[in-house]
DNA sequence: TTGTACTGTAATAAAAATAATTACAGAATG
DNA sequence: CATTCTGTAATTATTTTTATTACAGTACAA
């Protein structure tokens, strides 16, 4: 995962969580992460299909958190944006070599167990534990 | 990390363990993962560097397992590849916002957990539990 | 009922990361 | 001293990621 995805939705959701009630707007939250508005609520999009945030359009519209922030995990944040394996690709072995041919099933397995013990780690952390940490 | 280096090394080591004493060549190593042997080469540096491989020059040279693989944990081989966060990158946020301000310090602590937790379970494993799984 | 301030989304362009290729000097062998 | 390797750097190509631009649609409120 080389991308700032995951850092991105954590600012935005922090954000609204310490704005309480108030809805924010893509532009005021791209202020503050210093990047596109567009992008802003491209990765609000998928944070609000993961029902972490809900929008309003229109005038005076902006995004709000969808639950308390007690009931967000950070492994549903990760649930989110996650798009490719978190220790990487694989190759295209030779299927001719006994290694080659097996090997993308037996780093597949290794990747799954790797990445749920990062994930677990995440289920115990909170959104409110994340923000508190903001004086 | 969003490449195929823990991939390539894994498989790389893989070979060199089922291969017994025999020192594999790039070439060949290179026919099994099916990509250049320039890279191989440049993967097998850094192995080296983290005294997982030992290589011989010149003809009849190539690159030999530099302890059992029951010595050898996948965390090593993690450390050896690595090259940025496992969870990506940060923003450049905005300091003049309490959040954008803080929030890279805040992302580095919980990424520097979330990765333990995932290189612990790699920890576990070694080379030649990795290679059991090779019928 | 119309202007304004928002969102959603797509299309495109730009930048950055990654991988592949090529080349060649140097080492060890026989 | 020809051959077969490695080490490494330079270059190019490809893919991924980010940024930009544009505009239709929604909702409010005067």
């Amino acid at each position: 995962m080389n991308n700032v995805r995951f850092a991105t939705s954590l600012h935005i959701l922090t954000l609204l969580h310490l704005s309480g009630e108030e809805l924010l707007s893509s532009d005021h939250i791209a202020g503050s992460v210093n990047i596109n508005p567009a992008i802003i609520r491209k990765e609000i999009s998928s944070l609000r299909e993961h029902n972490l945030v809900g929008t309003r359009e229109g005038k005076g519209g902006g995004t709000y958190l969808n639950k308390a922030a007690g009931e967000i995990r950070l492994s549903q944040v990760y649930e989110a944006v996650i798009q490719s394996p978190l220790l990487g690709r694989s190759n295209t072995p030779n299927p001719k070599c006994p290694v080659g041919r097996q090997i993308n099933g037996v780093i597949e397995k290794l990747y799954t167990e790797a990445e749920k013990a990062m994930i677990t780690s995440l289920d115990k952390i909170t959104l409110e534990d994340f923000a508190k940490d903001f004086k």
